[in-house]
DNA sequence: TGATATAGTTTGCAATGCAAAGTAGTTTGC
DNA sequence: GCAAACTACTTTGCATTGCAAACTATATCA
């Protein structure tokens, strides 16, 4: 039986990660706008899947104003198809 | 988009649940055998979702030993299938 | 009788999610 | 031209919570 990655399994980043899943590269503000979740959560989330190693995080400015993109690491997609895996297999069980 | 059940969504609550769901009715001891939890991890989870009104606890004795039966409610039940759809909603939208 | 086992519950604390407050710079209004 | 408001974040503070160790209560064994 599969350990559920409790990185991932959060609320808040399980919808970030698998938004970033699918769409590959988002910046901050899409995200805040996509989800609705207030910029510190965001922040404090992002911190700490870069930190784990599942998100790059790309700082540049645009004009001038900053402008901060993220992105799944391979590392990240690994864990969330993992994550996903141990989810499925416990709901499924359930069958 | 179905916002996420944390009563059921933490890892130990919802293997407990997914068992009890298929289970249907389960003592202490099985439960504790089955997932390797501690008693007392078991015991608050369960307080917790007794409270909720998503388990009903039946203690009796059996000989002259304490016997703690869970069985999911209505509500639990309901809950749980409503958890589960908004998990599969969110990972689904990922394919 | 004392030691060990069974069946739990309660306590204590370290970890964590979240929002409010803070930072740094930019644009707008008067 | 300067203060107020906005943008794009990060940091702080705190209330919640998961977890194991400690505790309670009874039963059996040596």
């Amino acid at each position: 039986m599969n350990e559920i990655d409790r990185l991932i399994h959060e609320p808040a980043r399980l919808v970030l990660v698998s938004s970033l899943y699918v769409i590959d590269e988002a910046d901050f503000v899409y995200l805040a706008n996509r989800t609705g979740f207030t910029s510190g959560n965001i922040s404090s989330h992002m911190t700490k899947l870069e930190t784990a190693g599942y998100v790059e995080v790309t700082k540049t400015f645009i004009g001038k104003r900053p402008r901060t993109t993220y992105k799944l690491t391979k590392t990240g997609r690994r864990a969330f198809k993992q994550y996903r895996a141990s989810v499925e297999g416990l709901l499924n069980a359930v069958d």
